[in-house]
DNA sequence: CACTTGCCTTGATTTCCATCAACGCCGCCG
DNA sequence: CGGCGGCGTTGATGGAAATCAAGGCAAGTG
């Protein structure tokens, strides 16, 4: 991670504003970091010695073929942990997709022998990250452009957690190389739903779920 | 599991026929089980109690569609653990590819929070499997038909560990199914390749990889 | 304000892979 | 042996999404 650009801003804890003792929830002990809109968080190949937990805001995590293609593995929002490795280096880039607030943990002070509840929780996370992992390789290899365009409306709805309403954190590009397709086509489909009624667009990150039987039903 | 078929057999653990202590090896405390060909041994939805090890054979993992697309999830090869889960239920069905020989434990055994080498090596396993769903993500997502198809026939062979001649334990349809291609792209891909002098088949499951470089080169 | 820049949308065309269809091969079984 | 069924290959055609190309819109800047 680079720690020099100053942009990135450190504060010792104290203040974790995350929600109560959820189930899975996992208390970071360590340091706020503020990261602004498109920097790195950490590359891919670079050492795994840490955790992050969004506080505030939502990132991307990726990876990149030789010539330049990308895939967004997954998008992290409030609450979600991301930077869990099994080797010692990253496997994924992660960058902000917003100005984001984390919270940072050093991976030894989680993977802790002796405390078995955080090991528990962080067992969670990574099967959590794998569950959503094998889903998404079922819509890539599986499904239309319209079914994944669905599929991703429905999921960033119910994580987003403001019902019918939601306000996309990330750009066509990003959609498109999380869903496995262009630009133009995730702009295509979306102004098709809109012509069908499913949803209405209000400003292109302004999502409105008119239909919300219909579009799960395309989720097939 | 549906213990009452006949093709099932048990027999009481005391040969588990499975290599020394690898790094990530678990030596599975349980019962052999004999499975043939296309039986399934768990389906998606089924109370995930057990974790299963191939001793001999193959198997496949993978996951429905409503309307009966079937996308492969990963292969399972011997030495392989699969049917760890997050929740209580398995979120995939395995079937045998050919007949298998699995060493099966209950979860509860491993889960066991005081041996913390068993531990460990589950949490192994598990990551493995993120990052193999990962890979496979990004090839499903951003790689044409001969750049899938090439890299599948890498990994095979690396996996299989028969250098340059591999057995397939699966038919066309169960690799365009992991590939998320159809059956006749993947034959048409093959012969391709074959006029390339890329491979050769000596029946339509033995493959030689007759030039290891430029193979790898197409995985991008 | 005029101009640039980045992001999004829309249209035209192409391409890759899916689909539809036929046939070959081979093991199996009557 | 001869017919049958499952699997794989090959060919012809079609279609969904990619690519190529142009233009709109809104925010930022001189």
């Amino acid at each position: 991670m680079q720690m020099s650009t100053n942009q990135v801003q450190r504060r010792p804890y104290p203040v974790p504003p995350t929600s109560p003792t959820e189930p899975d929830d996992i208390r970071l002990i360590g340091i706020t970091m503020s990261v602004s809109r498109d920097q790195e968080i950490f590359g891919e190949g670079e050492p795994a010695d840490q955790v992050f937990k969004v506080v505030k805001g939502a990132v991307r995590s990726f990876r990149l073929l030789s010539d330049g293609r990308r895939q967004i593995c997954d998008f992290y929002l409030p609450g979600d942990v991301f930077g869990i490795e099994l080797g010692a280096d990253h496997r994924t880039t992660v960058e902000a997709l917003t100005d984001t607030v984390l919270v940072v943990a050093r991976r030894s002070t989680l993977g802790d022998e002796d405390d078995a509840g955080a090991n528990r929780r962080l067992w969670r996370q990574a099967m959590k990250a794998l569950q959503r992992s094998q889903d998404h390789a079922v819509t890539l290899g599986r499904r239309s452009a319209s079914e994944r365009l669905a599929n991703f409306l429905v999921d960033m709805a119910a994580r987003l957690g403001g019902g019918e309403a939601l306000e996309l954190p990330m750009s066509r590009q990003d959609i498109a190389d999380y869903i496995g397709l262009t630009i133009e086509t995730v702009s295509r489909t979306l102004t098709q739903f809109q012509i069908l009624g499913l949803i209405r667009l209000a400003g292109c990150r302004s999502v409105q779920i008119q239909k919300p039987r219909t579009l799960a039903e395309l989720c097939a």
